[in-house]
RNA sequence: UGCCUCAUGGUGUAAUGGUAGCACAGCAGAUUCUGAAUCUGCUUGUCUAGGUUCGAGUCCUAGUGAGGCAACCA
């Protein structure tokens, strides 16, 4: 895509970034690592974005990489249809921006394991250039990851419980010390490899790591880093019945990998300390990681949490997790906004610790600016009425030069028909109209865009009351070029060909929710907007016969679009991506 | 309740002890063969109270308000 308009954006600037800044400069690192591990248990949604371009903006800014890594070490909730997904998402994000930054691993590799002046470590790295890839797995490292809690046990700082869930928690709450604390190494070793063996079922045993009972936070606990799952993971099959928790695989997967910097959502603060303390109890070789979070993102007129809008899907108020209304990168992506307006929008929210609510408006500007700069023009209507040219011949014909695209200078002309009947938009007429329109009514005139003044001379009725059309003279000397093309003219208005129009179906989609935080009460439900969706048949220019989903358009005077994938030969389907700004609506509603 | 974090116009953010700036939204005007875009201008802000300092949005103390966490989820 070409924006000619563009003018380099200065670097963001955040508190993370000043840190990456300090460590790069430092020479800390001999290299800058961030890494985007989702679970994958759902879509991506624009939340994910604001981290995707969190973490690849800043793998770019420092020269460094940013590895996609599947955090998936639950089995229970976890599925290949969302690594995939996952996967196209964040490739389609990064696309001319960062692709150069994407760390992946050689397909099918595992970490290497090595000892360094005596003490373990483990090492994976990102794919050389044209290897086979695939991204990163959490449970790609599970050997290792029960290596180190081997380490942890021998070390006398983990240890296997016995107790179930409620007692577990009722002994955190209140500060009290598990009865199997202080098991021996031996024996706490044997119930491990029994866990791992199989011999356990679920909920019986857990290993725990051994910090406190009764640090102030509670995550300090004596938190549980293993837990039984006789579950087939969609990655590792059948292979394991253990699995890490998030605390104690996470921090151990981005060393392992040799992240440097670990960005997350605020929602991960009261972890960091068992990040740290888990990293530094192994007395591991290499620089250690660090975690810094950020606010999660909040926009007004949607919701953002997988559970919401897994209902959304599952309930069927939407077509499906890439329905163009959902917040979703693939339903984002699916209504025709581009990579590079997303991109834009992260980089003008920012990043901090505030958590506040963004309005929805701001992406609405970015993903206007970017469509403005390189849609192509087109005429269509979407509501049609009629009009009669009473003066010209039955069988008159003329084409007009249009153009392409007003901001680009080399976007070209393209030949509109004209003839003696054609079609406007609905709202373009109005039998007795308000103060300040000026579009076209009885005995009023208006300019088709591209063409001639019209007049409207005679409304026509239908027998149900409707107008069947309107009867109008167009005076010949007012196209551009003419003798009289300066001529005074308030309105112009977009119309087609009603001999030459193509039919399409045309999605309008709207905002999903009628109020700015849906979930405030907590039954996000009842706000669904019931018009987010309304699908008419559009009469179209007939260039648009040619169509392509690279392609973006502006229905002038209307709203940008984008061909769905739903579209079949002869059956075109357009996207409403989103309306231009619409200064008269506004007008009518003071 | 405990622990943690945050607080700058309507909204999102910048200012690293030295002129409170930017973007979105809003309002007004110019321009316009898109009521779009573009251009110009305007309105609106440092949570409160003390303190340190020549000087505080920034540092300190207390308060107030908001959010997060307290899962064998991540």
């Amino acid at each position: 895509m070409n924006h000619p308009a563009d003018a380099p954006s200065p670097a963001p600037s955040d508190f993370i970034r000043d840190v990456v800044a300090g460590d790069a400069q430092a020479g800390k690192y001999r290299k800058i690592v961030t890494r985007f591990p989702p679970e994958p248990n759902g879509y991506l949604h624009i939340g994910h974005a604001k981290s995707i371009c969190l973490n690849f903006g800043i793998a770019r800014e420092f020269g460094g990489v940013c590895h996609l890594r599947m955090d998936d070490t639950n089995p229970a909730k976890e599925d290949v249809e969302y690594v995939d997904s996952i996967t196209a998402d964040v490739n389609w994000l990064i696309s001319g921006f960062a692709d150069q930054c994407l760390g992946l691993k050689v397909k099918g590799a595992a970490p290497e394991g090595r000892l360094v002046d005596g003490r373990q470590d483990f090492y994976l790295g990102e794919a050389p250039a044209g290897a086979a890839v695939e991204p990163f797995y959490a449970s790609d490292y599970f050997d290792q990851i029960y290596q180190f809690a081997v380490q942890l046990i021998r070390q006398g700082k983990a240890f296997v419980c016995d107790m179930n869930a409620e007692q577990i928690d009722e002994y955190r709450r209140t500060g009290k010390a598990s009865p199997f604390r202080d098991r021996s190494v031996e024996e706490n070793l044997d119930l491990f490899t029994r866990m791992k063996n199989g011999e356990f079922p679920e909920g019986s045993h857990t290993l725990r790591a051994k910090i406190s009972v009764d640090a102030p936070n509670i995550w300090m606990r004596d938190p549980l880093i293993y837990r039984i799952r006789h579950v087939e993971h969609h990655h590792t099959g059948a292979a394991w019945c253990i699995y890490p928790m998030y605390d104690f695989a996470h921090c151990l997967s981005d060393y392992i990998e040799g992240v440097t910097h670990s960005i997350c959502t605020l929602e991960f603060e009261v972890h960091r300390p068992l990040y740290d303390w888990i990293l530094e109890a192994l007395n591991l070789p290499r620089p250690l990681p660090h975690q810094y979070e950020f606010a999660r993102l909040n926009l007004t007129y949607t919701v953002m949490s997988k559970r919401k809008l897994m209902q959304l899907v599952n309930e069927r108020l939407v077509s499906g997790w890439d329905d163009p209304r959902m917040p979703t990168i693939s339903g984002i992506r699916r209504r025709g906004v581009h990579a590079r307006a997303l991109r834009d929008f992260a980089y003008h929210i920012g990043i901090t610790k505030y958590d506040g609510l963004t309005e929805v408006g701001v992406l609405d500007h970015a993903i206007r600016d970017d469509l403005n700069r390189i849609a192509l023009r087109k005429l269509a209507v979407l509501r049609p009425v009629k009009i009669v040219l009473t003066n010209l011949d039955a069988d008159y014909f003329e084409e007009f030069d249009a153009v392409n695209n007003p901001a680009d200078p080399q976007g070209g002309t393209r030949k509109v028909p004209f003839t003696r009947e054609l079609f406007i938009d609905a709202d373009d007429f109005m039998e007795v109209p308000p103060p300040k329109y000026f579009r076209l009514r009885p005995g009023g005139e208006v300019r088709l865009k591209y063409g001639y003044i019209i007049k409207c001379e005679e409304v026509v009725k239908a027998a149900d009351g409707g107008i069947a059309e309107l009867r109008c003279t167009v005076d010949l000397t007012t196209k551009r070029g003419g003798v009289n093309e300066g001529r005074k003219c308030k309105g112009t208005i977009h119309w087609v060909s009603a001999s030459h129009a193509i039919d399409a179906e045309v999605r309008l989609y709207d905002r999903l929710f009628t109020v700015p935080e849906p979930d405030a009460e907590g039954n996000f439900k009842a706000h669904l907007n019931p018009h987010s969706l309304e699908v008419v048949t559009a009469k179209c220019e007939p260039s648009l016969a040619a169509a392509s989903p690279e392609e973006r358009y502006q229905f002038e005077r209307l709203a940008y679009f984008a061909l769905d994938p739903d579209t079949k030969p002869g059956h075109l389907v357009f996207n409403r991506t989103i309306t231009l700004k619409d200064a008269w609506a506004k007008e009518q509603k003071k």
